[in-house]
Formats: C-alpha cells, sequence, structure tokens
RNA sequence: GGCGCGUUCGUCUAGAGGCCUAGGACGCCGGCCUCUCACGUCGGCAACACGGGUUCGAAUCCCGUACGCGCUACCA
C-alpha cells in the first residue's frame, strides 16, 4: 500500500424496519475505521427490495445513527460527489453496469419460474447434490428463447459463474476460498429490472469508491460472488472485512424474541448513545490497553483489526446497564437533569426541587427512564408503606417515641435544610436514647414509606418542612388507632 | 445435505510456543463505607470443547471429531 488512497467505508442498511442493533454495530466499525484513517463513512440506503421498502424505516434509521452520534459525510439526505444515494435511484447506473456485461457474454437470461426452481432444487438436494443453480438456461437456443418469450415470460438475468476457485483475504479472518462450482450461476437483476444485492452493491461500493467493505458474517458467503462480480468488471475489489455476529443469550442470532434489539428502544429506555457505541464496540473488540470506558475519541484512535475476534459474541444487557451507569454517573449534574426530564413524560417533572432530586439520583440508577419512578417519592402526597417489613418498623414503640419527638423539635424551625434535619435528629437521639438504624429507619419509613432510598438528610430538605411533619403526622395517627 | 466461519470463566474478553499455578471486566458471593439502598472500595468463586499429533515445552501450530452459527432466494 504504498499509493494512499483516502479510506472511504460505508454502511448500507435496507430500510425495511428499525435501526437493529448488530447493523448498528456495523455501523460504528465503519465509522470508527473511517474516521481512524481520516477518511469518509458514506450512507447509502439499499432499497431494491421494493416490497419493503418504506421511507419511514429510512427516516427512523437515519434518526438513530445520528443519536449514536455516527455522522455521515455523504449520504441520501445531503448528497455527496458520488450519489444518488438510494438505490432505486440509481437503476439507470445498474443497467449500463449489466450492459457491459452483457457485452462480455459473463450474463445470460433465465426463463426458470421460482416454482421450477423450487422444485429442481429439491430434487438435487434429494439426489445429495450441490443445491446451487443447475445451469437450465446457461445455454438456451434461440427458438427456446424465442418460445419462453411468446409464453410470456420475463427473464431474470444470471451472471455466468465459470469453474474454478474465487479466494480473497479478509482483514479478520484472513484467506477465504469458494469452489466456485458450490457458488452456481446467480441473479444479478429480477425480472422486473430490479438488481440484486449482490449486484447493486458491487456497482456501488465501486462507483463511491468504497475501499473497505464492513460488515457482519452473514455476507462471507457473498463476498466471492462479488468479488467475481468486480472481476468481470475489470475492477479491484475493495478490502474486505467480516465482523461477528451478535447473539442473543440462546447463542443464537440475535432477534426480536431476545427482547430489545432495536436502537431507538435503547433510547427510549433510557441509555446514552456513547454508552451503547462504546458497549458495541467492545463486542468482538478490546482495547490494547485493557479499558472499557473509552469513549468515542479513544475508540477511532485505538481501533485495529488486529484486535478484532473472530468468534461471535452474546449480547449482554447486564453489562451494557452497568457501562450506561458508569457513563451516567460521569455526567455533568446539570447535564444528567437536562436528560433526565424527558422520562418524566408529557406531564413533564414535578418543577420543584427538580434539580436537586436528579443529584440524589444520579448514582442510584443506570438508565434515564428509571428517574422518574425513584423521584416518585419526593413528590408524593401521601405515604404508604411499601411492604410488611416497613409496616413493622412503624408499630415499633420507638416509632411512636420519634416520630413525637420529630414533631416536638421541628415545630419551632422557621428554617430547613438537611443540616437542620440532621441537627433534629442528634436532639432525637439525645433526647430518646435510641440510635443509629433503630432511630434512623422509623423516621426513613415515616417520610417515605420505604425501607431503602437515597441519604435521608437530603430527601428530608427536599421533601420541605411541612411535608415532614405532616407525614410524620398522619403516620403517628394512622398507627395510633391500631 | 453442501459450502463457509467459529469454539478461553455464566457473559464480554486478554493471550499470537515458555512471562499462564491463564489476566481484566460484567454478573454473582463476602468485607469495608453507611440509617437503608445505591455509589465507591477491597476480596472470593469461576474457563483453555474433545482426541490425536509437532515440540524439550501448546490455550497458542497441524489434523480429526463434536458442537454452534451463517449462507445455500428473482431478500439484504
Amino acid at each position: 500500500m504504498t499509493t494512499e488512497k483516502k479510506v472511504r467505508t460505508r454502511f448500507a442498511p435496507s430500510p425495511t424496519g428499525h435501526l437493529h442493533i448488530g447493523n448498528a454495530r456495523t455501523a460504528v466499525m465503519n465509522w470508527i475505521v473511517a474516521r481512524h484513517h481520516g477518511g469518509e463513512f458514506i450512507l447509502r440506503v439499499e432499497d431494491t427490495d421494493r416490497e419493503r421498502s418504506t421511507r419511514e424505516s429510512e427516516e427512523s434509521i437515519l434518526r438513530d445513527l445520528a443519536w449514536l452520534g455516527l455522522k455521515w459525510d455523504e449520504g441520501p439526505d445531503r448528497g455527496g460527489p458520488h450519489g444518488p444515494y438510494r438505490q432505486s435511484e440509481r437503476l439507470d447506473l445498474y443497467r449500463d453496469r449489466m450492459s457491459d456485461l452483457a457485452r462480455s457474454g459473463r450474463v445470460y437470461p433465465c426463463y426458470c419460474a421460482p416454482d421450477e426452481l423450487e422444485a429442481r432444487r429439491q430434487e438435487r438436494l434429494a439426489r445429495g447434490e450441490s443445491p446451487a443453480y443447475d445451469g437450465h438456461c446457461r445455454e438456451l437456443a434461440d427458438a427456446k428463447r424465442r418460445a419462453y418469450e411468446s409464453e410470456g415470460r420475463v427473464p431474470a438475468m444470471r451472471f455466468r459463474v465459470e469453474p474454478g476457485e474465487t479466494r480473497f483475504h479478509d482483514l479478520i479472518k484472513g484467506p477465504i476460498g469458494f469452489a466456485n462450482e458450490t457458488i452456481g450461476d446467480f441473479v444479478l437483476s429480477r425480472g422486473d429490472g430490479m438488481p440484486m444485492y449482490n449486484f447493486a452493491c458491487v456497482a456501488d461500493d465501486h462507483d463511491m469508491e468504497i475501499t473497505h467493505v464492513i460488515r457482519g458474517n452473514d455476507h462471507v458467503s457473498n463476498t466471492p460472488r462479488q468479488v467475481l462480480l468486480y472481476l468481470a468488471l475489470g475492477w479491484t475489489p475493495p478490502a474486505f472485512a467480516h465482523i461477528p455476529m451478535i447473539l442473543g443469550g440462546d447463542r443464537e442470532r440475535l432477534s426480536k424474541r431476545h427482547g430489545a434489539t432495536s436502537v431507538d428502544q435503547y433510547r427510549a429506555a433510557g441509555y446514552l448513545p456513547e454508552a451503547l457505541v462504546n458497549f458495541l464496540s467492545l463486542l468482538s473488540w478490546s482495547s490494547e490497553s485493557g479499558d472499557e470506558i473509552l469513549g468515542m475519541e479513544r475508540l477511532v484512535r485505538e481501533f485495529d483489526f488486529g484486535r478484532v475476534s473472530e468468534s461471535p459474541a452474546v449480547f449482554n444487557t447486564e453489562k451494557l446497564d452497568w457501562m450506561n451507569g458508569q457513563y451516567l454517573r460521569a455526567l455533568d449534574p446539570g447535564r444528567f437533569c437536562e436528560l433526565a426530564l424527558p422520562f418524566f413524560g408529557a406531564a413533564g417533572a414535578p418543577a420543584a426541587d427538580i434539580r436537586k432530586v436528579t443529584d440524589l439520583l444520579q448514582s442510584a440508577v443506570d438508565r434515564l427512564s428509571q428517574v422518574p419512578e425513584k423521584a416518585a417519592v419526593f413528590f408524593a402526597e401521601t405515604v404508604v408503606p411499601e411492604n410488611a417489613e416497613a409496616e413493622a418498623i412503624l408499630r415499633s414503640p420507638e416509632a411512636r417515641r420519634i416520630g413525637e419527638a420529630f414533631l416536638g423539635q421541628t415545630a419551632p424551625l422557621v428554617s430547613w435544610n438537611s443540616e437542620l434535619f440532621l441537627a433534629v435528629m442528634k436532639e432525637i437521639q439525645k433526647g430518646t436514647g435510641i440510635k443509629g438504624k433503630n432511630l434512623w429507619m422509623p423516621i426513613r419509613v415515616m417520610l417515605t414509606g420505604q425501607v431503602h432510598g437515597p441519604e435521608l438528610p437530603k430527601t428530608a430538605e427536599i421533601l420541605g418542612r411541612e411535608k415532614c411533619r405532616r407525614f410524620v403526622r398522619e403516620s403517628l395517627e394512622r398507627s395510633g388507632d391500631g
């Protein structure tokens, strides 16, 4: 590699749904490689499957990509020198390439109907033969061809795969080879003229000057077909890198039944894009430093194909949660508050002291969506013991003495904060002789109804003197009747 | 069935012939901190799929087996 070509990578999703976590990881890798080399990251929409492609999906994918922080240099929304970036808008280009191939005799029309194809394939399988296309239409006589045409059959175009072996070098897996016999003459374009994946992909990657094709491992067996196409068109294939699949807990390809599988679901659940990108990067890659909380800059700087693993990785939500918690805690408190606010829903967060609440909660959650539920205790108008343990604490003889002392101590107070609350607790301890857990737990339950929670002085401060006194009074009244 | 790829603690991984009585991280268990929980911190449990080679020496190289995943579409 003496001629320094600018590195160009691409992410080429088909807009048939939300951005899947596995595809997101592919996008992350491509983005990282491009940035690592100071190159360009291109976004291309592969919408040649008219049945399944929708504009809504495309928009949603672009939105999620942007949310992840993976900025693209060229794409359908912003154009670029190699556009258009939607395959459905590049049909003329594919037609030209097809003509090139036709001129050199590398393609031929195939009139086989889908059911005929399937039937013959099953027969070959039953006989223990290769399921690849049998070459039925390979050497069709003109007469036969005309006969099919008059039947109204519209041909697909197949690529003629000659005997031999197709090898390529994978940046991650090393040399890989396929016997051409196992490939078979594959379809380049359908009867309706739409190009197939392998054909459009090669034409576009070449036109867009892609230098590194980085994609999932499920594409390795497509690669020899694509290499054959590059060669037939007189082009030099790009470098290929096939990254391991992401699996679910049962070691099967990650799918819906494994729970959340799309990026938008993780956004809604309160994960930070930086955490998700970091986590995804660490699936099948590791920093030489051994560090795991890396951040985008280090991810880009330290990336190295040599450190990409060759085996599939299980997507482990527990570790993602931990990592997200790390990112959440590293956030500036003001920023944390700002990011948590939307999770209170349309009604918004209760305005009073929300910042004090989020400050207290920053180390208590690992997803932003947990903030509202954990914050509820600060905005409640009544206190209900959460369980039998809480009720038992309220029934204890100490609880009444502590509660009464609390009311007595707080009655004359004109101001209120965590320090004053602490002072009150000290006085109660002095007056009743009760201390430690036996002193604090009854107050905690009287104020929050819960046996666990953030530090009590801060909690009491946020609640305010009046509310604290009311909750204690109501608690005493309730247990007084029993 | 064929072809391809893969196989280190439950999970993510380090490891590129001796540095490995296999290291780190998550989770789990326990200690500390502490009114509780969480955070933080300290410690513990836990793995080289199996069988043959090659070598003075193999988690690392070779072969085979098993298992897993992927592809085998006029889907991408």
